[in-house]
DNA sequence: CGTTATACGTATAACGTTCTACAAATTTTG
DNA sequence: CAAAATTTGTAGAACGTTATACGTATAACG
């Protein structure tokens, strides 16, 4: 295949449809956002002009004025499976109003979001959706008074500029701590994620309280105990979890934060042969595809990934129009139960 | 935390700096790109008012005209795990540069892909980065007359209007085939991608070439064989693969198009009582980090998505700074043993 | 000391849209 | 059938930048 050298083509324009069509700039973009004042000899004109010479807006200049239709979506990393659900349910909701998204990757580098953002911004985009973001409490603050934004995975419900999304995690910490017990294991532990965030009102948080009342409710608060690890450093992850297998005081059973902790514990409980669940019940969050496998194969919360992401576009989509009140919703989390607990 | 209801605050405009630091705003214009024609006094002085403004110019109308350091990333999906490695070397290099990127996911689906790509072009970025297209070759020569662009898993060696970054498919088939032999196995079967793509240039037909090839080189054509698989439908290759492990005729070894054929193989082997490797060797492509886990432990080829995403993003940003011959590049894979085989 | 370079700034026309006025043509009224 | 109301289309000013062309000071030259 050898394609013309040089030049790359001019584009197709507004006036050169306006031109071909023999109507005015304004007539083309009349039709183009099907606004008041077109009579259907001109509509057809323009529209078959705009076929013709395959014309397509072009979203910066339109964002200059009016709407662009598209919105940011800012993740941290594509490490956790659970994102993948999100995204497409976001997408899915975008696709159907004629939107269109893209991507940016935070890596949970708070200045790093913080540029991507701005970045976002700048392309006039329309709206927000921040998944799980680092961000500090008060530059979410300032950039849901710039731009309409939605958050998935971040718990404030007084929050009046933004709207929120979220699994309820409190419940989602009870599910485990309630499949337990109908096994009859008592002594329950928690492996929680190290803090990262300033404010109070993160999922971990929330995870922490609900593991924390349903052991309450159960009358077991003097055996609940909750250690603190990392996520992101694998090998770090790897040595704490081997401490924790081999340190005196094991529990009979262990709620982790995330499948990935949970994954790594079944990996080197096998290797320690700790027998998975006789001697050591498991138990993940996220229902990744990983934990699903048959070797691997763990139990699990469901947040419903897919569930999260379309209400959280469908509620951008009424914040955009104009909407005021802020909406935060939850979503109910679901139990996998498998042979690890 | 409340904020203030109402309307957004406008935005802080290379006006608003030249207003405040009592110049023009061509003077302002002229400090942000550092052209020539500004004195230290003058630079100083707008320099401190866009700090104090806290300004940022607007990228959607920087790219009307001139450039908006912004390059749009093409991916397929996230589910392979192997795009988290690429994107990761990608933005690094973009990073060091002061460039900025926004992913779109086309999830394989050609219409999809070109309408990101349409908004990629039409938010104005300045270059491309297409991983593992699913476009038809056309709409590829196509858009890469209209922007830079730089393809990482497409092979096309003869192509000039864009540039490409590929593991060696060829060496990394070669790899496996040589890895069994060395343990004295010769009944190797392949396992491959049931063929999306029009053309015959792409990463699939690479490595069933490269597999050929080496079995060739041993002396074995005669029992080389191919069994193509989707990857995208869980059910359907699992469904196939247990079909594949159950007829008669089982090779000794098997290499598999990726990690993920791979992992669904040794599960399901796994529960046939089909001791691996003893029975029968597995090796993968991809060394995901699921291959990698104790209870997986799969044989696998590692691509450095790293690398393949650090040189595309370089190539890129050469061929945007007005590079016009071609640049086809190769990375050289790597194998990782593990218990599989 | 006049002439020429050179350094520094400024107006202002793009870029491709949207959208508010407004004019012209057509239809509806009384 | 004139007056009013409505429909249909057009100018042209934004939007926030870049970049060209052009003035001035100031410095260098013979």
């Amino acid at each position: 295949m050898a394609e013309a050298e040089g030049a790359r083509p001019s584009r197709v324009t507004i006036r050169t449809v306006a031109a071909d069509a023999g109507v005015s700039v304004a007539a083309v973009s009349k039709v183009l956002r099907n606004a008041y004042g077109v009579s259907d000899g001109l509509r057809a004109r323009v529209l078959s002009s705009i076929q013709r010479l395959g014309y397509r807006p072009n979203v910066a200049a339109r964002g200059m004025r009016g709407k662009s239709f598209t919105a940011g979506i800012l993740v941290t990393d594509f490490e956790n499976p659970f994102l993948f659900d999100v995204i497409a349910g976001i997408n899915a909701t975008f696709d159907a109003a004629g939107y269109k998204s893209l991507i940016g990757v935070g890596k949970g580098i708070g200045p790093l979001e913080v540029r991507l953002i701005d970045s976002m911004i700048d392309f006039s985009m329309d709206g927000l959706v921040l998944v799980a973001p680092r961000l500090a409490i008060e530059d979410l603050a300032n950039y849901s008074r710039q731009i309409p934004t939605v958050v998935i995975g971040h718990h404030e419900p007084l929050a009046t500029a933004f709207d929120s999304v979220n699994s309820d995690d409190r419940r989602g910490a009870a599910l485990v701590v309630e499949n337990f017990l109908r096994q009859g294991w008592r002594d329950i532990a928690m492996i929680s994620l190290t803090p990262i965030d300033f404010h109070g009102t993160n999922v971990t948080d929330q995870r922490e309280i609900g593991y924390l009342q349903a052991m309450q409710a159960a009358g077991l608060s003097h055996l609940a105990r909750i250690t603190h690890m990392p996520l992101d450093r694998y090998d770090v992850v790897n040595e704490a979890l081997r401490a924790y297998l081999t340190a005196p005081g094991l529990p009979r059973a262990v709620f982790c934060w995330s499948d990935l902790h949970a994954i790594e514990l079944r990996n080197l409980a096998h290797r320690l042969c700790i027998k998975v669940p006789e001697d050591l019940a498991i138990a993940g969050y996220d229902n990744s595809r990983v934990a699903a496998l048959p070797l691997i194969d763990i139990t699990s919360i469901d947040q419903s990934g897919l569930l999260l992401g379309l209400r959280a576009a469908e509620i951008l989509l009424t914040r955009i129009d104009g909407r005021a009140e802020p909406i935060h919703e939850f979503i109910a989390p679901r139990l996998v139960h498998r042979s690890s607990g």
